[in-house]
DNA sequence: AAGCTCAGCAACCGCGTTTAA
DNA sequence: GTTAAACGCGGTTGCTGAGCT
């Protein structure tokens, strides 16, 4: 029996042995993929997906990984810390949601994105219904109202693809308004102490994983296996067996 | 209590970029 | 220099649970 499935990156179709699983995943399947990275380390995604004994695609491995699995990931509420910062790196850089991702460190850019789309946005639609009938943001506001610094800001970065949605600019310096600001602290300056990594001084002081995150480590601490009670299945759940396993983290 | 609506989020898809052969 | 594969990113979809009628 043959099935046809998804090739990676450039598209196409190639025909395979076996079908590639689709949709949630299972613990098992999540044992299985963080157990081999703590193993082997992680990259190389479609050999790692079939080393693994995953019938997964590379790309969803990946994605799995670094949106969920990945000791570092902070999960729970956005704190209005991070809601400020996250209007105005994205007033900064548009939909640039990667780049923001990385001055928050342990959130991932498809949490972001999802903060940003159902929190954000929706509450800007409220406010302008009636007067934009469009509902994404890219064609929400008027491109003139573009501020210059998004584009310089861009200059320089690996991948100007032109998909950045410069019209979003608009949107969010106006939300950036009503984001909570840390106090003592106005928005502008708190942006301008930022750096990648920086997130140890909002977070309660989790240096080691901040300072880990910025370095690409990973580390598992008991807090932060504490606070990650919150998944499905949680991350304490697997995380305890791959320590055992390999004496590592 | 049942049905409906909506919000939140995990995962998929398509495309651009990078890398290796 | 060319091409194909792999990687990474942003947009979108669809499922699930909570709240409402």
């Amino acid at each position: 029996m043959q099935y046809t499935v998804e090739g990676s990156g450039g598209g196409g179709v190639q025909t395979v042995e076996a079908a590639v699983r689709k949709g949630p995943w299972t613990m098992e399947e999540d044992l299985s993929l963080v157990n081999y990275i703590a193993a082997n380390g992680e990259g190389a995604w479609n050999t790692l997906a079939r080393a693994a004994g995953l019938n997964r695609t590379g790309k969803s491995c990946r994605l799995r990984w670094l949106n969920y699995l990945r000791p570092d990931v902070r999960r729970g509420n956005i704190t209005p810390e991070e809601h400020t910062l996250i209007v105005e790196l994205q007033a900064r850089w548009g939909n640039r949601w990667s780049k923001i991702a990385r001055y928050l460190p342990g959130r991932t850019d498809n949490e972001i994105k999802n903060f940003w789309r159902t929190k954000i946005q929706k509450k800007h639609r409220k406010s302008t219904d009636g007067i934009y009938a469009t509902t994404t943001s890219e064609s929400i506001m008027p491109a003139a109202t573009v501020h210059q610094n998004t584009v310089a800001e861009d200059q320089g970065s690996s991948s100007v693809s032109g998909r950045t949605t410069t019209a979003t600019v608009a949107v969010t310096q106006e939300y950036a308004i009503e984001a909570p600001t840390p106090s003592g602290m106005s928005s502008g300056s708190y942006l301008d102490q930022l750096q990648p990594g920086y997130a140890s001084s909002i977070h309660g002081g989790q240096d080691g994983g901040a300072a880990a995150a910025a370095a690409g480590d990973v580390v598992v601490s008991d807090e932060f296996l504490a606070a990650s009670s919150d998944n499905f299945w949680a991350l304490e759940d697997l995380w305890p067996t791959v320590q055992s396993l390999h004496g590592n983290c």
